[in-house]
DNA sequence: GCGGCTGTCATTC
DNA sequence: CGTTGAATGACAGCCGCG
């Protein structure tokens, strides 16, 4: 539903007008394009029409000649080019749309119309001429284009001098826009995914159900909904008895007895008793019922929100000879982060641990001979729960992450490169604090020498739970956490959590300047930067209310801790996409893109090169062949290491692996 | 009754 | 009243309307 505004569909018809409309003077370096969607204009044949778009590109952009191409939405035109023409764009890029996210990334996402009435309105009448919603498709398409033409340039010129006043107009075009091509051209590679591996996958989780499910009736008596609510609070309060809540506190419901609402009068049970996560946790241990529930609504939730969509979004992918995702980008986020949607990749489970009784003849159904459905643990590393001494032998651990079905083309390998601790070597550089800067520089295990530090103890003798603690604090002090919760999360008593953060803050002196720089500066100014100056206005931190003010604090220094890892990392992916282009000059920009010797062979064309395929916020993942694998983890390694100079150095690690869900670290 | 507007609940980083 | 940031979706209530 999200797309209906991206309504243009790769068959769609592209006009594109060389040059600056008449009325602004005529100047070859810009060409602004824009889609237009059907009814055709049928005065030229259109496979005649595209020739002359594709000319009209070469000549200008596609060699180099430096031209600007100015679109609203680049990454939609970008891909539509590639897709319906076969043209690759090879210039500049300027995007109204980006460029006012990047004025206000807190404002709402803009349309076409909505930049023109904010930021040209001198052209409103234009664009009243333009008509809107039905009345669209009464002007010829070649008239629309060119109006369309006109408010996307005028737009663009006012949006350059907002950006150039508020200093942004370099992070505009350096890192902003390169970044946007990178990102089409990820969602035109799209991510390889294994039907079969999904499948197997499936069938565990679906024989895991149905054990859950007869487990749940037979704990309860009899049968019910799993789904409902009701059903489930009505058993355990009612019949089992169990304690509405973990203790006593009945005053957090907020009562609603007041509407009595329409008759039916079972409908209460849900609203009385919550049967939220945190309940059935406090639960847990009077009785096995609570503990069957969330396992069970912890496998649907990944069956629904994850298995589902995925397999309704796979396309196939003739060339490549397998099923694709192509996730959509989406970068209007308030901290610079990219994120996706179509489904989210970025928040598909990780390890998803099963415990199943694996009875002799009741093996999960394995297609044929091949390997089994799941595999146990991981290859070479520590199998998980291997099953503790003296308990039953057939209840066994298995490893079934859905990211096993994120694989690379045939032959290929996927490439995962991660930046170790990047907010925290970001929250040291900006705070300069000297004693976490010479931790990051030199030690090898960061968290244990913080611990260390810390503790005034030497590394050595630092057990698991404190390095542990250390970085929950690390992490708990970026994002402004209190006491209380970081006590919980740590297991520990609220005082001592008090304790733990006062004497973390004391010893690391840099970090609490900064704590309070940052917000100082954010009340004067009204909004905070991040390291490649991009803003974000927060007006809550004047705000009255206590809470909204808190709120605001926390998300100024979260922001610009956040928001300069986010610069970070596109920087890297834009200095990498070039490095892979400088590399390898013959492979294609994308999966989409025409292969320069189709037609010359009739072989297989053998893949080349390497891919950008994911972005996981402080990690890129590429798909590459293995003849390329160690040039192209050298190129991403580096590029990401030295993205920017801070005054700590950033590390990065590489991983390779047959899948995303299996990857192991890679020596370099 | 239905479309926006808020939260809550799952999952990531 | 609410004190851990940024996300995607689904889903459930609560308003205002016609």
């Amino acid at each position: 539903m999200k797309c209906m505004e991206r309504s243009c569909c790769p068959q769609d018809v592209i006009l594109v007008r060389h040059g600056m409309p008449q009325r602004f003077g005529h100047d070859e370096r810009d060409i602004s394009s824009s889609l237009v969607p059907p009814p055709l204009d049928a005065d030229l044949p259109v496979g005649e029409r595209l020739e002359q778009v594709k000319a009209c590109l070469n000549r200008s952009l596609v060699k180099g000649a430096g031209g600007v191409v100015i679109t609203y939405d680049i990454i939609e035109v970008y891909k539509t080019l590639v897709l319906s023409c076969g043209i690759g764009l090879k210039g500049s890029c300027e995007d109204p749309k980006v460029a006012c996210w990047l004025l206000d990334p807190g404002s709402e996402e803009r349309t076409l119309a909505s930049v023109v009435t904010c930021f040209c309105p001198q052209e409103l009448d234009l664009l009243e001429g333009l008509g809107e919603g039905r009345h669209a498709h009464t002007h010829s398409p070649r008239l629309r284009a060119a109006t369309e033409s006109v408010l996307v340039h005028a737009a663009m010129e006012q949006l350059n001098t907002l950006l150039d006043k508020d200093g942004l107009l370099d992070v505009f075009r350096r890192v902003e826009m390169r970044s946007q091509v990178c990102l089409a051209l990820l969602e035109l590679n799209g991510v390889g995914f294994s039907v079969e591996e999904c499948e197997r996958q499936k069938h565990v989780m679906q024989a895991k159900l149905s054990s859950l499910e007869a487990q749940a009736y037979s704990l309860a008596g009899h049968s019910f909904s799993l789904t409902s609510i009701d059903d489930i609070a009505q058993i355990m309060f009612l019949e089992l008895r169990l304690p509405p809540n973990g203790d006593v506190t009945g005053l957090k419901n907020k009562r609603t007895l007041g509407y009595a609402r329409r008759g039916a009068g079972k409908v209460r049970l849900g609203k009385q008793f919550s049967t939220t996560k945190d309940v059935l946790e406090k639960l847990r241990p009077l009785h096995p019922f609570p503990g069957v529930i969330l396992e069970w609504r912890r496998i649907t939730n990944a069956m629904t929100k994850v298995v589902f969509p995925l397999q309704r979004e796979k396309q196939h992918h003739p060339l490549l000879a397998m099923d694709r995702i192509h996730p959509v980008s989406q970068t209007h986020t308030a901290t610079g982060r990219v994120s996706f949607t179509e489904p989210n990749i970025q928040n598909v489970p990780k390890d998803f641990e099963i415990q199943m009784a694996t009875v002799v003849g009741e093996s999960p159904p394995s297609q044929d001979g091949r390997q089994a459905a799941t595999r146990p643990g991981r290859r070479g590393r520590s199998r998980l729960p291997a099953p503790p001494a003296g308990s039953p032998e057939k209840d066994e651990a298995f490893s079934v992450s859905m990211r096993h079905a994120f694989v690379p083309f045939s032959g290929g390998m996927i490439l995962a490169a991660d930046y170790s601790q990047l907010e925290l070597r970001v929250l040291a550089h900006l705070s300069k604090d000297r004693r976490l800067l010479q931790v990051l520089n030199g030690g090898v295990d960061v968290f244990r020498c913080i611990a260390a530090e810390w503790k005034n103890i030497t590394p050595d003798a630092v057990k698991d739970g404190l390095r542990q603690q250390a970085k929950q604090i690390c992490y708990g002090i970026i994002y402004g956490m209190g006491a209380k919760s970081l006590g919980e999360q740590m297991g520990v008593d609220e005082n001592d959590a008090a304790c733990y953060i006062e004497s973390f803050k004391a010893r690391y002196t840099g970090i609490q300047s900064f704590l309070k720089d940052t917000v100082k500066s954010c009340v004067k100014k009204g909004y905070v930067q991040t390291l490649l100056g991009r803003r974000r206005y927060l007006p809550g931190i004047t705000n009255a209310n206590t809470y909204a003010r808190a709120h605001a604090e926390r998300q100024a220094v979260n922001t610009t801790v956040q928001g300069s890892a986010a610069d970070i990392v596109k920087l890297a992916t834009v200095n990498i996409q070039q490095r892979l282009q400088e590399t390898f000059p013959t492979v294609p920009l994308s999966h989409q893109h025409p292969h320069s010797d189709r037609g010359r062979s009739r072989t297989w064309p053998r893949v080349r090169g390497a891919y950008f395929i994911l972005q996981l916020h402080d990690e890129l993942i590429y798909e590459t062949t293995e003849e390329d694998l160690i040039r192209v983890a050298q190129i991403v390694k580096r590029e990401m290491e030295s993205a920017v100079k801070l005054y700590v150095k950033l590390r990065a690690k590489v991983k390779v692996g047959p899948s995303w869900g299996d990857l192991q670290d890679m020596d370099i």
